[in-house]
DNA sequence: ACAATATATATGTCGAGACAAATATGTAAA
DNA sequence: TTTACATATTTGTCTCGACATATATATTGT
């Protein structure tokens, strides 16, 4: 039902959530693996409590999922379960790569990752 | 550039003007040929001046484009050159598949178009 | 041919509601 | 108490739907 909600009946909420240069910036570095929200909030440069209520956007939106970890909050993509759905969270996350700014995005929160000490697992 | 502009820097730009139920209505019945705004206008029964507001948006957003024949405004999509750009619109599409709204939109549309007498070539 | 009218579509305006940024405040864990 | 994160509040902007009106083309009457 998560993903007929997400997609099915409902498909303008999923655009909705996706239709915000923050959140796609967010899903774009979420999408392989979950992610602290302190390497988004530095990946970014985007003040903590806007990335919180974007977070909280695209949870509510049954996008994301998140876990706590002591301190940590872990963001992950929640991967919808019908083959079209999918599909189109697959599309959209490769053409993120046609932007610039996200492949930046990108690098930068490797960086983070590889060269700062990860959160205990 | 049309490409680019569209989901290339600004892809927010593209969700936003899909994140709304009547303009996906509207992509889902545009989609595979030119269709006739009255035809539209009666296949979803939403008034005239709703449609050509979102018709509008979605011209703006450079998804659609119009022809004037006479009287009458023809749609249709504007394919995107970029891959992924494509991808993504088939995506949509594909997805669309989904609702049940909009498969009952498509087959309304299919009777008035093979019913009634369609506007002169 | 010209004027009047009908048809098809587009656009301006208004009020209501949604959403965003910024700032401040609250909460959970160590 | 400090750290890491979430939520509330305020204010401004955007978009929607509904209604009215404007524009463009075709058709009809004379």
């Amino acid at each position: 039902m998560g993903s007929k909600k997400t997609v099915g009946l409902r498909m303008e909420l999923f655009f909705r959530a996706i239709a915000d240069r923050t959140r796609l910036r967010l899903l774009n570095l979420i999408g392989d693996d979950e992610v602290c929200v302190c390497f988004l909030v530095d990946a970014l440069g985007i003040s903590q409590p806007k990335i919180s209520r974007h977070l909280a956007y695209l949870r509510r939106a049954g996008i994301v999922a998140a876990r706590r970890e002591g301190k940590w909050m872990h963001y992950r993509l929640t991967p919808p379960v019908d083959p079209k759905a999918a599909g189109l969270l697959t599309a959209v996350r490769a053409a993120l790569v046609n932007d610039l700014e996200m492949r930046s995005d990108r690098s930068r929160l490797v960086k983070l990752c590889c060269s700062r000490k990860l959160p205990p697992p």
